[in-house]
DNA sequence: AATTGGGCCTAA
DNA sequence: TGAGTTAGGCCCAATT
């Protein structure tokens, strides 16, 4: 009955309150920061409630009841009443799936047995959630009509490939009867390749269900035979497309965007609601109106964001497992989007637990009750995003897993629809960019699971991914400090313990809502979301195609145009880029760097490259094209120009460049802070997204791969590359009056570096941006060439290696040290030599004191071999993930020993000037390695 | 002792 | 069922 007395934790009081946590226990070390922040939030709410009129919410039940009015705040403002016939309503639309259900009447679409019904969630102004049930619309795809074919035709057609798929199903669960629900005649033409704009008829085939897309797609190329036509074998269109793309393109719907629904045009329900949503209402897909993310449709609605941290008793030295270790704590905070702080803290603990100024303890005796209590919660708070640290692949299975063990059979229904449980399943996603990862995927309908380590590890490449290192990184704050080693003993001990583990456990719940925030990453996905048009949800599970798909499709669309299904076969690499081949060594003088800004974009936009524009081999003369019609790329390649017929992609790009040239301008005029960030958010997802079309082309494995494409662009790259080198060492010239002769020392891609033989940085500047002007003029709009910063000096190492102080904002003090390529920059070297090597180059770039280098090298290394330096605290090589950090820790002694010395020796010195480091032994440093040094080898090496 | 191929990570 | 591209440095280990 311990857990059952009300807890005597001192009354509320602030700095009292949070030095008599500090007492209990030697763990305790320094004040804790976060406690007065917690006791901060506590005053603000008491000036809210007075304002509010609501009763004081820090009360601390303890016990085995629960109630989801514990606390007013965690439901959602009540929604007014909701008249269809007069009430119009408008709601941000933040996930979107679809289900197979019974039709509903007086909507359109079928009404005979299941049928695919699309829904949508999302959130009012006023802070209601909403689920929409659209009807009507049903997955189709196209196939080109055979020659001879007329209408005549279409029911033997749809007849016979409707009995052919359901021969094909291996079983009816449905008992369908029905598979092909229409077959039409329409006028397209196929986006791959110029072909005179030969509109032609193709066959647009709905289906009944989405998963009934593929067999009939198999069946059609396999080989299909009806009426009077001979066996033969379609290519399909658009048979590829997930369906809710399908949807969002054809009703101009795009994420995160705002979506109305006319009074008259929807129905609400209020008996037969399936889903835990305020409002529930059901409409006609044509029904509904999308408004485009603009003016005052830019805005974000009230979501609220919760995000939560577990506590698990797991046993010593061994990673918890959810059959064997209890849950003992789970905090929770809550927030709404667009505001500062959470409006609620709380924590569930198991066992009784003293009072925490700022926010909410709720005890548990029983485990079951906790996690039961928790599940309820979620669905009281009703959240639009789930986020915390690591919750997809740790958190939420253990919470799912551990339920299951106990038993918990109410725990697995976290979304909103009711009666969906939600279950684990195992995943793995395969990219080049991304490797190899093994994931756990969750279902919970209607909520986005936003998690933060997922998050950083899409957008940001770090030493070490742990939430603390990500925390100071970002932040310059840490986690609280309690090892993991004593959270069970913590768990054992009294209700003060118990309250130290909470308060941690609290900030581990805080952080990652503080990183969302500082990162801004619900505003830029949204903004992603919405430029790409493809479900927020879709930019966290899937990879950077289906953004490039959902744009081209809506493209297409517009035009008549329809995009082919072609099966993926690996053929032969293309070139990429040149690197021109560096002057190694030091520049004490001022080089400036000109860069062709959107490279690739702007070529394909300059010299129109598309699908559309390409003509395929012996299509000029079958077409009768004179030469003016079209190009031919450097790699012998040819395409349309736009007087023939302007491209899909160019119009793409067009589109996404306008409209960041827009965000930013209107991001220059802004005041607003939170506006200003949706801006920003935007113009980086414009650019993002211009920047992908050109990988998309050139994705063997992939949807729509055009190699002649990719293989062009790369290769005007080249040219132009070449083409800028030439002019300007030509144009810069003693003999054309200037200063020295200008030369390009080293260029990548899409920037050169020159020497214009000018000995300041303001006159570097000058005459960058009078070549880059110049060259400009030489390339087709809208390439062209900017001045983008002068480096002095100047230290080139190799090809994608080099370092300098870069100028950019002042011609009198630089902006950074800028470094490319080299250990400091590479998160496969340990910290050591990073660290040593940043001193190095700064020594040799702002001392200029190559020989103040040397000797700072020097004396590491040998503090290095004579065991000066506490091996331990420099294990830092890759922590990508939790499991990861053991490994990292045994190998960091081998790979500080031989990296370092052989980096060394190779890399640094033999480039900087007059350096009179002993190079002729290179075997030096590890044939004088200490005994001590040689037995912690020993001990590592398996 | 030099060469080669795989792994890793970065530049653009 | 779905996964953006190539160029290139440097370390390591195996091979000649």
């Amino acid at each position: 009955m311990d857990a059952k007395r009300r807890n005597s934790g001192p009354p509320r009081g602030g700095a009292s309150q949070a030095k008599r946590g500090k007492t209990a226990g030697d763990w305790e070390d320094s004040p804790s920061i976060f406690e007065e922040e917690l006791a901060l939030f506590e005053e603000a709410d008491m000036e809210a409630e007075e304002r509010e009129g609501q009763a004081g919410h820090d009360v601390i039940p303890v016990g085995e009841l629960f109630s989801a009015d514990l606390n007013p705040r965690w439901r959602r403002p009540q929604a007014a009443p909701l008249n269809p016939d007069s009430d119009t309503l408008v709601f941000q639309q933040i996930d979107l799936d679809y289900y197979l259900g019974a039709a509903v009447a007086g909507m359109p679409g079928q009404s005979q047995g299941n049928v695919p019904i699309i829904r949508m969630f999302g959130v009012t102004d006023s802070g209601n959630s909403v689920c929409c049930h659209v009807h009507g619309f049903a997955p189709y795809f196209y196939i080109p009509a055979p020659n001879g074919f007329t209408s005549d035709h279409l029911s033997e057609f749809k007849r016979e490939l409707n009995s052919a798929v359901l021969k094909d199903m291996r079983s009816n669960k449905d008992n369908m009867s029905v598979t092909v629900l229409a077959v039409d005649i329409t006028r397209k033409e196929s986006m791959y390749g110029y072909h005179g704009k030969r509109i032609v008829d193709f066959l647009r085939i709905t289906m009944a269900m989405p998963r009934l897309i593929a067999p009939a797609k198999r069946l059609l190329e396999q080989g299909f035979k009806f009426g009077p036509f001979p066996i033969q074998s379609f290519s399909s269109y658009e048979a590829n497309i997930d369906f809710e793309i399908r949807f969002m393109v054809d009703s101009d719907v795009v994420g995160c965007c705002w979506i109305e629904l006319p009074k008259g045009k929807y129905r609400v329900r209020e008996e037969r609601k399936v889903s835990l949503c305020q409002y529930e209402v059901d409409v006609g897909w044509t029904q509904l109106i999308s408004h485009p993310a603009e003016g005052e449709y830019q805005r974000i609605a009230p979501l609220r964001v919760l995000s939560f941290d577990i506590e698990c008793a797991g046993r010593k030295g061994i990673f918890p497992e959810a059959e064997k270790d209890p849950v003992i704590q789970i905090a929770s905070m809550v927030q709404r989007q667009g505001e500062k702080e959470p409006f609620i803290r709380t924590v569930f603990t198991l066992q009784s637990c003293c009072s925490i100024v700022g926010s909410q303890v709720l005890c548990f005796t029983k485990e079951s009750q906790l996690l039961q209590s928790w599940a309820e919660f979620v669905r009281t708070v009703d959240a639009d995003i789930i986020t915390g640290y690591n919750i997809q692949n740790f958190d939420l299975p253990y919470l799912l897993n551990r339920a299951a063990t106990l038993k918990v059979n109410l725990f697995p229904y976290l979304g909103r629809v009711q009666g969906i449980k939600s279950v684990l399943r195992d995943s793995s996603f395969q990219s080049k960019q991304m490797g190899r990862r093994e994931n756990k995927i969750l279902n919970m309908e209607g909520r986005v699971q936003f998690d933060l380590l997922q998050v950083l590890l899409r957008d940001y490449k770090l030493r070490s991914y742990t939430l603390n290192a990500v925390s100071f990184h970002f932040l310059q704050e840490q986690k609280e400090d309690v090892q993991h080693s004593i959270i069970t003993d913590l768990q054992n001990g009294n209700e003060q313990t118990r309250r130290r583990l909470a308060v941690y456990c609290l900030k581990d719940a805080y952080l990652p809502l503080r990183l969302l925030q500082k990162l801004m990453c619900v505003i830029n996905y949204m903004e992603m979301a919405r430029v790409t048009g493809v479900p927020l949800t879709y930019l966290l599970s899937r990879g950077q195609q289906i953004k490039v798909v959902s744009q081209l499709l809506r493209q297409a669309m517009k035009q008549g145009l329809v995009m082919p299904v072609v099966k993926p076969e690996g053929g032969e690499d293309y070139t990429g880029a040149t690197v021109i081949e560096p002057e190694k060594g030091y520049y004490s003088v001022p080089i400036a760097t000109l860069d062709f800004s959107s490279l690739y974009p702007s070529i394909m936009m300059a010299h129109n490259l598309c699908y559309t524009t390409l003509l395929q081999k012996g299509s000029a003369e079958k077409l009768g094209l004179t030469p003016e019609d079209f190009i031919k790329t450097p790699t012998g390649d040819l395409f349309v120009k736009s007087s023939v017929r302007k491209g899909l992609l160019p119009d793409i790009l067009e589109d996404l460049l306008s409209a960041r040239k827009k965000a930013k301008a209107e991001l220059k005029k802004e005041t607003d802070p939170f506006k200003k960030q949706v801006l920003d958010g935007r113009q980086l997802a414009l650019k993002i997204s211009a920047n992908s079309v050109y990988g998309f082309t050139g994705a063997q494995v992939g949807k729509l791969p055009c190699l002649e494409i990719s293989q062009s662009v790369t290769g005007f790259g080249r040219q132009m590359i070449e083409q800028t080198k030439q002019l300007v060492e030509s144009k810069y010239t003693i003999a054309n009056g200037y200063q020295a002769d200008a030369k390009v020392i080293y260029g990548d891609t899409d920037s050169v570096m020159v020497k214009l033989g000018v000995d300041t940085v303001s006159r570097a500047m000058e005459v960058g941006r009078e070549a880059a002007e110049w060259v400009s003029s030489h390339f087709t709009p809208p390439i062209k060439l900017e001045f983008e910063k002068v480096y002095y000096p100047y230290l080139l190492i190799n090809k994608k290696r080099y370092a300098g102080l870069y100028f950019s904002s002042s011609a009198d003090t630089h902006d950074k040290m800028d470094c490319k390529g080299i250990e400091t920059v590479r998160r496969d070297n340990c910290t050591l030599v990073a660290n040593l090597i940043n001193t190095c180059l700064q020594t040799i770039l702002i001392d200029r004191d190559p020989q103040g280098a040397v000797a700072h090298a020097k004396e590491v290394i040998s503090d290095l071999l004579c065991n000066r330096i506490d091996i331990s605290q420099l294990v830092i090589t890759k922590e990508l993930t939790r499991t990861a950090q053991e490994y990292a820790a045994k190998q960091a002694h081998v790979e500080l020993a031989e990296r370092t010395q052989s980096m060394f020796w190779r890399t640094t010195f033999p480039l900087t000037p007059s350096t009179t480091w002993n190079n002729s032994s290179p075997n030096h440093c590890s044939a004088s390695l200490s005994p001590s040094w040689e037995r912690a080898k020993q001990r590592v090496s398996y």
